[in-house]
DNA sequence: ATAGGGTCTACAGCAACTGTAGGTTCAAGA
DNA sequence: TCTTGAACCTACAGTTGCTGTAGACCCTAT
């Protein structure tokens, strides 16, 4: 029987953060000792690592929560299971790609700039207008 | 003049975030019309514009704040401003990696899984069990 | 028996907005 | 001039995923 800081110990989660997982129902109430506090199992630690692995991967708590629901009906077809990580691939390789639109145009400004004065400073004229900006990231929608 | 609903398409900002920005202290205080509503001049245009295309290359509010202040002082060195560029460049460039590092491990996840259910589904077995991991961001610390 | 660290609940706060409710104002047309 | 309805006003709650705090209580080792 694991109290709260020790599974919180072993899954490397802050206490408030298992408290809160209990709290939106991505974790169960665990059975409490006379006192009240909390005690938990191999099937709490476990179903904790799962969740705290898919975040590192950066799962929303909502496709994580799919996730589990799947996870607990063995038969279905994983074709779902697929879906969410289809989902997510897309959605880290779309920020990759605006992450790397955003990097150009830092460097290009930073490369552009060499004056002394703030007055002349190309960056804070590049961020003022707009047109400067060879980038289409806003205009291209999403 | 112009109205908050006016400076809000002309600047591509919701009507709330231009009240939010004036709340936090980003945006000044306009004058109002008789009944209470705000006008706008084009000193606050271009502030906004400067605002809403700093947060499109992805400037904290707090980093913008700093900007603004900068360049409100023409004569000092603009160092400052490059440090404040600088630093944001360190940040996309770290969120480009993590993201790159979780490509990787989702890319791999869907390769090996040809599963049909659930049950023998490769990517529940890698979200379960951290050992299977390629990739040691979250050891590394930070 | 007591000391201390761990745990409890309940709530506030973070970033950066977004949305809602319920009321008021403005500008254009009849 | 009156009326309509879109735009505006304030104030507050909600979003995501936690984190921190206060003040009280529990548990275990000595």
């Amino acid at each position: 029987m694991l109290s709260i800081g020790t599974l919180a110990r072993r899954t490397g989660t802050k206490v408030q953060t298992i408290r809160y997982y209990e709290q939106i129902g991505l974790m169960p109430e665990p059975g409490r000792t006379e006192g009240g506090q909390r005690r938990y199992g191999n099937v709490e630690l476990d179903r904790l690592s799962f969740i705290r692995h898919s975040r590192q991967l950066g799962f929303s708590l909502e496709a994580i929560r799919e996730l589990l629901d799947l996870s607990d009906s063995p038969e279905r077809s994983c074709a779902e299971v697929d879906a969410v990580a289809q989902r997510q691939l897309r959605e880290v390789e779309a920020r990759i790609a605006r992450l790397e639109a955003l990097r150009v145009e830092l460097r290009r400004m930073l490369r552009d700039c060499d004056a002394d004065r703030v007055a002349d400073c190309r960056i804070l004229e590049v961020l003022r207008d707009h047109e400067q900006c060879l980038s289409d990231h806003d205009r291209a929608g999403a």
